[in-house]
DNA sequence: TTCGTTGCAAATGTTTTGCACCTGA
DNA sequence: TCAGGTGCAAAACATTTGCAACGAA
């Protein structure tokens, strides 16, 4: 079922570019800086190869809960912090706790098999600016 | 700026049929089955009156990432689990783990408030159908 | 040549909003 | 009376999809 993938510029840059950033682009900030480079690329392409790079594990697709998904090139389970006033999405130096999953399977009457954590708090910069808001 | 709360017949219906349930409806549920007894009731006061209730913090607003917001009348902070296969979303009885708050805040340089975590996994019932699908 | 990929545009699905009318205090 | 609430429909958004043309193997 699953098709052979055949190379792709576009699919390159899109990943290329996730692995320059830190913070966790959504798929029209990737197209905005993408369309820089190539003038044509369609946001179509730019969410068809986000899901099929996050479908092969490639890439990660993060939830925040606050409208738009974003995307994450480190892949290796992590937290993240979302700043609640400015909504940036920062990694999280905090080990990830996969004995939290087997503690949530011991009550649950079917299988865990992963959780996915988002804190929410204010970032630095925000903190710094709060008096003069 | 808060306006003055009035009451209404529709609120109060959204939040009651709310805290019948031990899933955890979308707006689009709460729409259809509140409309059997409120033939008129429009999906934007449903939606309206959600957010309202969700902003006061008499009901909870749950985002699973698979599209659809949620909404839950039990306000006690706790776990979601959400079935991969078929998408429910069930209540999980393991204590919130408050101190992974401060777990955070100490390697993150802003402020960490809160989390709020997902499990993901399969239910009983998917379980058990598992072979005839 | 083949079949996955692209660009474009239209469609989808969820949630929000403007507005005139209604209603609770 | 009057500010908040409602129903309705249109709008706003993020994301997906159909299709003909394109391009990698």
């Amino acid at each position: 079922m699953a098709a052979i993938l055949k190379h792709s510029r576009q699919r390159d840059a899109i990943k290329e570019f996730l692995m320059t950033r830190t913070d966790h682009p959504t798929a029209d900030t990737v197209y905005q800086e993408l369309r820089e480079t190539y003038p044509n690329i369609s946001l179509g392409t730019i969410y068809r190869n986000l899901s099929l790079l996050a479908d092969i594990g490639e890439i990660q697709k993060i939830y925040t809960g606050e409208g738009v998904d974003r995307f994450d090139a480190q892949i290796k389970p992590h937290y993240h912090i979302v700043c609640t006033k400015c909504h940036r999405v920062d990694d999280l130096k905090l080990d990830f706790l996969t004995m939290v999953n087997d503690l949530a399977d011991k009550c649950y009457d079917g299988e865990v098999h992963n959780h996915s954590t988002n804190f929410y708090g204010t970032c630095k910069s925000c903190l710094n600016t709060e008096c003069s808001q």
